[in-house]
RNA sequence: GCGCCCGUAGCUCAGCUGGAUAGAGCAAUGGCCUUCUAAGCCAUGGGUCGCAGGUUCGAGUCCUGCCGGGCGCGCCA
């Protein structure tokens, strides 16, 4: 509808193009937005006012131009200028209930559109390493990403979903040793207790299993355990596994799966490591100093240079990092997004110049990140920061056993990525309007209520031309909905190209929002049977939008509640 | 000290590439269930958009400075 009216206006703008009235080697901005008030009908454009400079003319008179030269359209019921030369545009209900009919008859595709063009984008997430249960902060970004993914995908991108790991390094040595000494009855306070040691329980629970001799399945991976005390590898090959699949279980429980998980000891095995020193050294980009060496970040915008290789002849986690990205790059993926916690975000610059000085036709401010900030857990307005399991952090399985997966999630991508989200356990338990998650879904469960009851009455919703006829509907709330229900798929270009998800939560509440008060304000299910019909149309429409738009966020949409 | 992010109603937050009198929910007050699910709806009040400048036809939105909060500033990841 909105495209209508740009079509109009764009024939406008050449016809006075034409006439020199515009000047003709310029391109012109054309904005055209949904309004707020319904007082200035459907759509707005400013475009008088941008262009006065241009033609010389005060921005109503030009608007007056404008308007005598909009090709006649039967969408278009009354046009206005307003303001400071605003033009409004009134769409004919003809036009603007046609949107049932395309909703209904595009039905799970409607919102879709193909502007990705197949193009294949990389998403890494979540990435936590195997050293302990995912907690909140995890749990944010596997709903932040899980929800982008569905949103490119939306777009017609092909999304791979990536999970990297470090399954190596001093981290892991830790956790082994710290499963060891459990697996030993040693404890967290005991004066042998590992230094820096893991103290949550979950590793007793890994000790336990080790001793069993149990076998563990993770998505990437399937260990048996010795169940000897003294072999460390064998224990730690064993922690791994024991991990990872307690993160399996908590993304399973949430929904969430991955379609790559990318080791980071396969750099090491496979020699990229390796080679990326070798060109970095090449390009001449790196220096010993005080035995270490050393990437001359600070020629590709960092504040200092960075340690590649340590003192040890170990390497410090960068580099692995710049290897594996350019590896990302080496797949193909012209377009890779990494979303991680805020707290990380000191490595973007260092990664980007790493890439750089690589020389490898990598393109600056390659690759996208979305970074989350920190999320704060509160019940009865306390800060929750401890987990039974985990020990030190509040655990994303800990909060959807609690509060159910759908509220979690939906809370998790409620917010704007950079600001601080704080996730009340009260309210996302809670049963009533203030829970917007059930606020939504509530309307979905309606609709399907009344759908029940048309069928008791015999009426077959399923029929191949019901509800075509809209001219039942008349009434301003059906008008908001119907203009709601055509935002939809603007939303889903939006909210993919700028990586923000939460206007999708937004979205729905508002949706949710008109639908509950036309609900509530004219009942469905009444005698005249050509008005009842158009308006189960409406009905079937905004069930089908709230369903299409659930499942990009991975929300259920119940039928009953 | 330096870098990144945030600061909008009592609370939690929206505000789309700058656009018309700044929105929603909760909380507060007062109403609505012999009627399709009250997990709902209606009405009312509530704001110097942190502060001060600047850019322009127009700034919550862009620029600069300051104040306040978060995160980062490792040969950890």
């Amino acid at each position: 509808m909105k495209d209508t009216v740009i079509q109009l206006l764009e024939a406008a703008i050449a016809a006075l193009q034409a006439e020199g009235v515009l000047p003709q080697d310029q391109a012109f901005k054309l904005n055209v937005d949904s309004t707020r008030d319904k007082a200035h009908g459907d759509f707005a454009t400013n475009i008088a006012l941008v262009t006065a400079k241009a033609a010389g003319k005060p921005p109503r008179q030009l608007a007056d131009l404008l308007i005598e030269k909009l090709p006649e359209s039967s969408a278009v019921a009354k046009v206005e200028i307003a303001g400071p030369g605003f033009i409004n545009f009134f769409m004919s209900d003809a036009s603007s209930f046609d949107i049932v009919n395309t909703v209904r008859s595009a039905a799970d595709g409607f919102g879709l559109n193909n502007s990705g063009a197949g193009e294949s984008v990389q998403i890494e997430f979540v990435s936590a390493n195997p050293t302990g249960p995912l907690h909140v902060g995890h749990g944010r970004g596997a709903a932040i990403g899980d929800c982008l993914a569905r949103l490119l995908e939306a777009n017609g991108y092909k999304v791979t979903r990536e999970f990297y790991y470090n399954d190596a390094g001093a981290q892991i040595d830790n956790l082994a040793l710290s499963v060891q000494a459990r697996i030993k009855g040693i404890s967290p306070d005991d004066d042998l207790w590992p230094k820096d040691g893991y103290r949550g329980d979950y590793i007793q629970d890994a000790a336990n299993a080790y001793l069993e001799k149990a076998t563990v399945t993770a998505d990437d991976r399937e260990v048996t355990a010795k169940g000897d005390a003294d072999d460390l590898a064998a224990i730690k090959d064993f922690a791994v596994a024991y991990l990872r699949r307690e993160q399996d279980l908590d993304l399973k429980a949430f929904g969430v799966k991955f379609d790559v998980y990318f080791l980071e000891s396969s750099l090491y095995n496979e020699g990229k490591v390796e080679k990326t020193v070798e060109a970095l050294n090449a390009n001449g980009f790196t220096y010993e100093k005080d035995n270490a060496l050393w990437l001359k970040t600070t020629e590709f915008g960092d504040d200092k240079d960075r340690v590649m290789r340590k003192s040890d002849g170990g390497y410090t986690y960068f580099l692995p990092d710049v290897a594996y990205h350019l590896d990302k790059w080496q797949r193909g993926f012209s377009t890779v997004i990494n979303e991680q916690g805020a707290d990380h975000h000191s490595t973007v610059t260092r990664v980007r110049a790493g890439l750089q000085a690589l020389k490898a036709g990598i393109p600056e401010g390659w690759p996208d990140y979305v970074l989350h900030q920190m999320v704060l857990v509160t019940r009865s307005g306390q800060e929750v920061k401890l987990s039974k399991r985990a020990g030190s952090y509040v655990t994303l399985r800990d909060l959807i056993d609690e509060v159910g997966r759908d509220a979690t999630r939906f809370f998790l991508a409620a917010r704007r990525v950079d600001s601080q989200l704080t996730f009340d356990i009260d309210l996302a338990r809670s049963q009533t309007n203030e829970n917007p998650v059930y606020y939504i879904q509530y309307a979905h469960a309606r609709i399907c209520s009344v759908l029940r009851k048309l069928q008791e009455l015999g009426v077959d919703i399923n029929a191949a031309d019901f509800g075509s006829d809209l001219s039942g509907l008349a009434l301003d709330e059906e008008r908001e909905i119907a203009n709601q229900l055509a935002r939809y798929p603007e939303l889903i270009a939006n909210a993919a190209r700028q990586r923000e998800p939460h206007h999708l939560t937004h979205y729905l509440r508002e949706l949710a929002g008109l639908f509950h008060t036309y609900y509530n304000a004219h009942k469905v299910l009444i005698d005249d049977t050509a008005v009842r019909d158009s308006r189960v149309a409406l009905y079937l429409a905004v069930k089908q939008v709230l369903v299409n738009g659930l499942d990009l966020i991975g929300v259920s949409a119940p039928e009953e509640m």
